[in-house]
DNA sequence: CGTTGTGTTGATATTAATCAACAAGTGTGG
DNA sequence: CCACACTTGTTGATTAATATCAACACAACG
C-alpha cells in the first residue's frame, strides 16, 4: 500500500501551431512510450487546425455551465479549474499547466470554471473537429484516454487529502507534488545537495480553495512548517525544500 | 453556473459471458449513442476472454499497490474503492456498481483498493489482453475515454463536496446522486408521487468515510435531516425522499 | 442467552473558521 | 516623488463545526 506512488506521468504534449507541435522541453525524451506512438505529421494536422490563444492574468476563460463547444490545450502559463456553490465557495480542482487538456469530457456544458493564474498560452480546437479527428488518429485517442486516467488517479489522491488530512498534511502534500512535477521548480531549481526551490504562481487564496482550507490557515500552517524547518519561505511566491523526503513524510501522516 | 447539471450519461456496459454481452436491464434503449457505435460481436469476442469472478460481502479483491495486471468489469453488487492513509485513516473514493470498470490507469500499480460490500459479481481481464483488444476495436477505446471522463466529472464533484461543503450539504449530496442513479433504488422504488426509496447497501462507516466525516456525525445529521421532514429513515439500509428537489436545495447550499 | 457488530445519542475536546488588526508591496494620480 | 488606495499576506483572539470519548439500544448469530 503506497500512498506516494508515484505513478509514470506521460510526456507533456504541447500542441501550438506557431512552434509548431512538439513536447514539452523541460522532459526528458526517455518519457513515456505512447507520445512517440502519435505520428509526427499527425500531430502537425491536429494542430494546424487550432487557433492559439492568449489569456491574460486573472482572466476567466471557461464558464462552468457554458456549452462546451471547445477543447484546449494548455502551452504555456498556469491555470486554474474551479468549481463555484451559489453562496461563492469555491473549490480548485486542479492547477493546469503547458501539455494539460481541458474539455476532455462529452458532456454537453463545461462542469468547471478556468482562469488564468499567470499569462496563459494555449491551443483551442472546436470539438466537432476534434471528434473528426480522432477518427483518423487512434493513437490521440489512446493518449487522451491515458492523460484522463492519470487525472483520475490524481483526483482520487485529492479526495483522500480533502476528506482526510490535516491542514498540516494537506500543505506538506501540496508542497511534495509540486516539488515532483518539473515545469513547476524555479529557473535556479537545484541548490546545494538535492535541495528544491518552488515556484508558486497562484495567492495563498488560491492554495486555499485548492486544499479546502481558509487563508489564514494556509499561511499558519506555512509558518509553523518553516519554523520546524521543514521548508523556508524567501518570498510569498517560492519555497524551498531543504528535504523532500521529510516533507513526504509529514504529507503522509507519518509523524 | 450549474451546481447540480446532470450529465449524460453513457448507458452501463455488462461484460459478462454466461449470460453474454448486455447493456444494463435497468436502463432504457434511448441512453448514449456511443455504446450503440459497439459491435456485438466486437462486444462478444471481448467478453469471451475473460473471467467471472464472485467476491463475498466484506472480501477484499484490489489492493493498493499491487501489480496492476487485470481490468474489470463490474456486473453485479456493489464495492466500495477507498485508499487508506499509513496510521488507518480511509477515504472511499466512490462505489462501484453493475457496468463499471476498474483499473482503467496505466500506472504499473493500483492506486486504490476495492472491496466488495454485498455480493459482486465481475468479470476479469487481464490488461495485456485488454491492450491488444483495444487495438482491434476504436470504439471500445472511445467508450473507455467517455467512461474515464464521467469519472473525472464526479471526482471534481465530489472535490467540491470534501473540500466546502458542510456535512448537511454532504449528506444531502449523496443522497440526491445516489437518488439520480437508477440501479440504487429499492425494488419497490416510486412511491405515490415520485417519492423516492433509496437503498443503502453500505455501513454509516463506509457513508462517513466516502463524504470525509464520522460515522457520529452522519448518524446526528440524517437524525436532523429526518426531523426537518426532509428524508425518511424506516430502517438503516433504506432512505426516503419525499422531495428531490427540496434536498438537492440543501446539498448545494441553497438554505 | 450472551456476544458481537452496527447505529444512535450525549458530553467534551479540538481543529480550523471567523472576525479583526496590521504590515508590506504595488500601482495611481496629484 | 510622494500620498493614497488597494491587494495580498501575516498574526492574534474568539467562535463554531465537527471529532473524540463514552454510554447505550438493537439486531443478528452462535
Amino acid at each position: 500500500m503506497t500512498t506516494h506512488g508515484q505513478t509514470i506521468r506521460p510526456r507533456p504534449l504541447v500542441l501550438d501551431p506557431a512552434r509548431n507541435v512538439q513536447f514539452c522541453a523541460n522532459c526528458d525524451a526517455r518519457s513515456h512510450s505512447v507520445c512517440n506512438a502519435i505520428d509526427d505529421k499527425d500531430l502537425a494536422r491536429l494542430a494546424s487546425s487550432a487557433v492559439q490563444v492568449k489569456i491574460e492574468p486573472g482572466h476567466t476563460f471557461v464558464d462552468e455551465g457554458d456549452t462546451a463547444e471547445s477543447f484546449r490545450n494548455i502551452t504555456a502559463g498556469t491555470a486554474k479549474l474551479f468549481k463555484l456553490l451559489p453562496d461563492g465557495r469555491r473549490q480548485i480542482t486542479g492547477f493546469a499547466t503547458s501539455g494539460d487538456f481541458l474539455g476532455l469530457a462529452v458532456s454537453h456544458a463545461y462542469s468547471f470554471s478556468a482562469e488564468a493564474v499567470d499569462e496563459v498560452k494555449l491551443c483551442r480546437f472546436s470539438r466537432s473537429k476534434l471528434r473528426i479527428l480522432l477518427d483518423d488518429f487512434p493513437a490521440m485517442e489512446k493518449r487522451l484516454l491515458e492523460v484522463a486516467s492519470n487525472e483520475l488517479v490524481a483526483a482520487q489522491d485529492q479526495m483522500l487529502l480533502l476528506g482526510r488530512k490535516t491542514a498540516r498534511e494537506r500543505l506538506a502534500s501540496f508542497l511534495a507534488a509540486r516539488a515532483h512535477a518539473p515545469q513547476h521548480h524555479c529557473p535556479a531549481q537545484a541548490g546545494p545537495r538535492g535541495m528544491l526551490r518552488l515556484a508558486l504562481p497562484m495567492t495563498r487564496s488560491d492554495i486555499a480553495d485548492y486544499l479546502g482550507l481558509t487563508i489564514e490557515t494556509v499561511s499558519r500552517t506555512l509558518t509553523k512548517l518553516k519554523s520546524e524547518k521543514l521548508i523556508d519561505v524567501p518570498n510569498a511566491t517560492e519555497i524551498i525544500i531543504p528535504n523532500l523526503h521529510a516533507l513526504e513524510m509529514v504529507a503522509s501522516g507519518g509523524n
